[in-house]
DNA sequence: TATCTCTGTAACTATATTTGTTACGGATGC
DNA sequence: GCATCCGTAACAAATATAGTTACAGAGATA
C-alpha cells in the first residue's frame, strides 16, 4: 500500500480530460488544476500512456487527451497503471525459515493480497472516468471552449 | 496505501500467539520469528493491545498472549489496528478550488476511497487468525511445550 | 528487600519512497 | 527560424518507515 496520491491525481486528470474530448490539453494547465508542478502531471500522463489510457503530441498546440471514450477507462486501469506497489506491503526482511510460521506466512499472506487486490479491482472496475466526471460536474459534457473559462 | 509492512508482520505475530494459547510470549522469542528488532514488535503489540487483540505483562515471565480465541481476531481488526492511513492517499495539496474538478474531485474521491475500504473490510472481516494459523501449520494447534522446538 | 527479567516508550539514526524543481533535447505548428 | 510543449534526466526536499540504543517501571523470585 503505496502512500501516494498519484492514483487520485490521475483521476483528476483523466476526468479532466474528459471534458475536452479530442482536444490537446496542456501539463500546465491541469498542473494549475491539480495545484502542483507541470512535470508531476507529465511523469503521471507518461505512465497513462504506456498503459493506452492517453495520447499525447508534442510541439506547439501539443498536449494530452483521453485516448479511449471515459465511459470505457475504469478506475482499476487507472490504479494498475499508475501505483506501482501492491495493496500491502509483505515482509521486508525474509522471515526466520527454521520457523514453521515463519517459513510458511509468506505464501499465505501473498494469497490474502490476491483476494484484497481482486475485490478493490472488481470496485474500481466498475466505476469508470465517466462517472467520475458526472459526479463531478451534473452538468454533463458542456462545450469545451465554453468550460475553459468556466472550470477554470 | 501505506508502503508498510505493519499489517504483514502483524498478522504474523498474532499467528504465532495462537500457537502458545494462554502463554505469555516474549518480543524477542517474536522478533526472531519476524526476523527483525524487538522494538520493532513490541510497537505493533502495543497497538494491537490498544485495540485489545492482545494482552501483556510486564516483569519477568512477562510478555504477550492473543486476548481472545483466534478465530474470534479477524484480519480487518488487525488491519485497521497497525495500517494507519487510509487504502489510497488523496490529494497532499488541496486541488484548485477555482475550478470544477478541482473543487469536487475530492468529495468524489473520499466516496470511493469509502467504498474500496468496504470491499477490504469484506475480505479481511472473513479471514481470521485461525484460519492463518491453519494455513500456515497443518497439524493443528500442538501442545506449545512441544512446538517451541519444532517451529523455532 | 535485592535482583533479574521483561514491557512500554522516548529519542535518534538510517533507509526508502514520494514529490517538487530545474534543465534541456526534440517534436510540432506558424 | 522561432516559439511552444512533451518526454525525461538529474537532483533536492519532504515524508514515511524501520532499526537501534537506552532506560524507567512492573513483576517474579529468592
Amino acid at each position: 500500500m503505496p502512500t501516494s496520491s498519484r492514483f487520485a491525481i490521475a483521476v483528476h486528470v483523466l476526468t479532466l480530460l474528459a471534458r475536452f474530448p479530442g482536444q490537446p490539453v496542456k501539463s500546465e494547465f491541469l498542473a494549475e488544476s491539480v495545484n502542483t508542478n507541470p512535470v508531476v502531471i507529465r511523469r503521471l500522463l507518461c505512465s497513462l500512456a504506456h498503459s493506452g489510457l492517453v495520447a499525447s503530441q508534442t510541439g506547439a498546440a501539443g498536449g494530452t487527451w483521453l485516448a479511449r471514450a471515459p465511459e470505457q477507462i475504469s478506475l482499476w486501469e487507472i490504479y494498475r497503471s499508475v501505483e506501482l506497489g501492491p495493496l500491502f506491503a509483505l515482509h521486508r526482511q525474509q522471515p526466520n525459515q527454521t520457523c514453521l510460521v515463519g517459513s510458511h506466512i509468506e505464501e499465505v499472506l501473498s494469497n490474502i493480497q490476491n483476494e484484497a487486490e481482486s475485490a478493490l479491482a472488481k470496485v474500481l472496475g466498475q466505476i469508470t472516468v465517466f462517472d467520475v466526471a458526472q459526479a463531478v460536474g451534473p452538468c454533463g459534457m458542456p462545450e469545451s471552449a465554453e468550460v475553459f473559462d468556466v472550470i477554470l
